[in-house]
DNA sequence: AACGTGATAGAAAAGCTTTACTACGGAGGG
DNA sequence: CCCTCCGTAGTAAAGCTTTTCTATCACGTT
């Protein structure tokens, strides 16, 4: 019998698989075979193995099975911000079907900074993700197909994928990127289209950044839907104070000029609606709003809000499902469908 | 020169140290030297080495690292739900501050479910976590302590540390277990005293359920401000729905009852709004309304809801900065604050 | 001229696990 | 009675990095 360097571990790390060896005087190898279950042992060693197991509370250190390439790599989930609803609702989807599938969850959030996204895929290559999820909008459509392929390539010499939420797929597509969508152009153009049989004609949109892809898209989709109408577009963040302020400044410019407004999202439209509220217009009597993601918030809001329901937290699902699975189709398109609630009203 | 097994890396995995070594025609020893910049090199084997890691897009394999104790454990933190807004403030100062500190962070949910926090805690430990974040309410009050301990124990082998955030801390402390709370009681007792003041003097109490530690707490705040009023109290899930059905069933059978409604969060104030709403009952012209949370859809509801803000991002990042601590205290108390909106009104 | 010294670089061990390979005793068959 | 094979268990290598220890070379010193 081998005795190890170590014969009574004190103050010291965590049991290894030789203390366990050495407590059930057997061989490491042994010891790895009856935990692994994968290999003959006699029943009265692995008995004593076991015992000594739970006696020293051991567990396989994950980063030598990993260096070994027998514990699976984790998925990672690269966020805007973890607050946004919408964005905590993919969270959630991901980490659900993570765990389902025994993989560990990996969480960054970029703060729609370029920089530190490059930086956390970077850091999720050490790790050797089997997948890395970008969910949100992508900005600079420059430069992005590069970068993309640059996060692709980057991944897959770990064997690992890149899957794109909701952002504009790679045109010439890498062989482990993967992307994850949802209509956003026809969910912009179906909520557009109720106003619109309830008879307005005359519309402010506030579709969000110029240049971010998701507001490009609802852009286009609302476009699509109001062909013939009075259109105005303010652009501004997807901040609930950005929409209020576009508001109020379109209301000073044009007093007149729309019956409805169509936010690029629900929390845009919550600002919306404080801007309106604080002019005395009544939504929906004087003014009808629409949003756009249906977060848990937007039936709670005055009045209720009618918007599009995204399915995010499906897409989280999806996502680590085709990272995981052994031939991926490269791209996937999930449906949206708008639900009505108060905030849409005929003209006065 | 030692030639390597793997002389020329095609499909396998990422670059090794090896194959840096071999395309700068050194020794591996020279090359983690150059990459860690504590040893003297000569300036032309330098750049030799540099151009081959660029080249190669090499990274040093964390887990390599790891197992010889010189990457930094990763920080953890478990959510009964990533959706709830105020789980996700807290994740975000959780987040934040590991990014700060060039940790990974790792997350889990757990649905309330202790089994899975159990599972997940274990996880953790094999992850060799530097610190476990554990938030919300803690159920089961008898077996909780020794859990906690248990969980406490278990990370203490790999020299991690558990942090309780908005928990009940351990009587007996663990050496690594730490606790930061806000004072839920007192925060509860305050915003009870809006409607008290008011002139409010029979209440109904929506504290959340039996047995929960925050639902408990809250309970507690909101008793101790109203002695001598009558207070009616029902217990209802933290959730929207939980929380109509019991203003409707107290509307049933105490139709006259009360006069202000005290919700233990802002879901659930969402709830009773909307049952109140659904008997023809103004608020808070009828009868008034409190939350506790204070989360971001709280100021967008009908009417705006008179809640508690409770510092949840900063007990994240408090949480992570007092677990990586060379001493910390064992226990952090942080502050509440009342805001007061509009859905606080005199009584009828 | 012999020797110490500083600068630089390589060899090797440690950290923990899994698994292919080796070994050994006993049972069964020729 | 010898050989073979099976059941069981140990040995050692591999996986990748950091760091200590050792080695070499060129100088400067006495």
């Amino acid at each position: 019998m081998k005795r190890t360097v170590r014969d009574k571990r004190g103050a010291g790390g965590p049991a290894t698989i030789h203390d366990v060896a050495n407590a059930a005087g057997v061989s490491i190898a042994t010891v790895s075979r009856v935990l692994a279950g994968n290999y003959p042992v006699a029943e009265a060693t692995r008995v004593r193995v076991l015992k000594a197991v739970t006696k020293l509370d051991y567990t396989a250190n994950v980063h030598a099975r990993r260096l070994l390439g027998v514990a699976p790599g984790p998925i990672a989930v690269l966020l805007g911000d973890i607050t946004g609803p919408s964005f905590a609702a993919l969270a959630r989807g991901v980490e659900r079907e993570a765990y389902n599938r025994e993989r560990l969850c990996l969480i960054g959030t970029t703060d729609g900074d370029p920089e530190r996204e490059l930086a956390l895929v970077e850091t999720m290559r050490q790790q050797q993700a089997a997948a890395v999820i970008l969910p949100g909008g992508a900005w600079d459509l420059d430069e992005y197909p590069q970068q993309m392929a640059r996060y692709a390539r980057s991944l897959r010499a770990v064997g690992g994928r890149i899957v794109l939420c909701g952002r504009p797929p790679l045109d010439e597509p890498a062989p482990n990127a993967i992307s994850v969508r949802y209509d956003n152009e026809a969910g912009a153009a179906a909520v557009a289209r109720v106003p619109l049989q309830a008879g307005h004609r005359r519309f402010l949109l506030l579709p969000g950044p110029a240049g971010l892809s998701t507001a490009e898209e609802r852009l286009a989709g609302y476009r699509s839907a109001l062909t013939g109408a009075e259109v105005l577009v303010r652009r501004a963040e997807f901040h609930r104070e950005a929409a209020r302020e576009a508001v109020l400044a379109a209301l000073d410019e044009h007093p007149t000029g729309f019956t409805a407004v169509l936010c690029g999202t629900d929390v845009m439209a919550a600002g919306a609606l404080e801007g309106l509220r604080s002019r005395g217009l009544r939504c929906p009597e004087d003014v009808s709003v629409t949003g756009y993601d249906d977060i848990p918030g937007a039936r709670d809001m005055n009045p209720a809000l009618t918007t599009v329901r995204v399915p995010y937290e499906e897409m989280g699902a999806l996502a680590v499902t085709l990272a995981l699975a052994e031939s991926a189709p490269a791209t996937q398109l999930l449906e949206t469908r708008v639900v009505i609630r108060d905030s849409v009203a005929p003209p006065a």
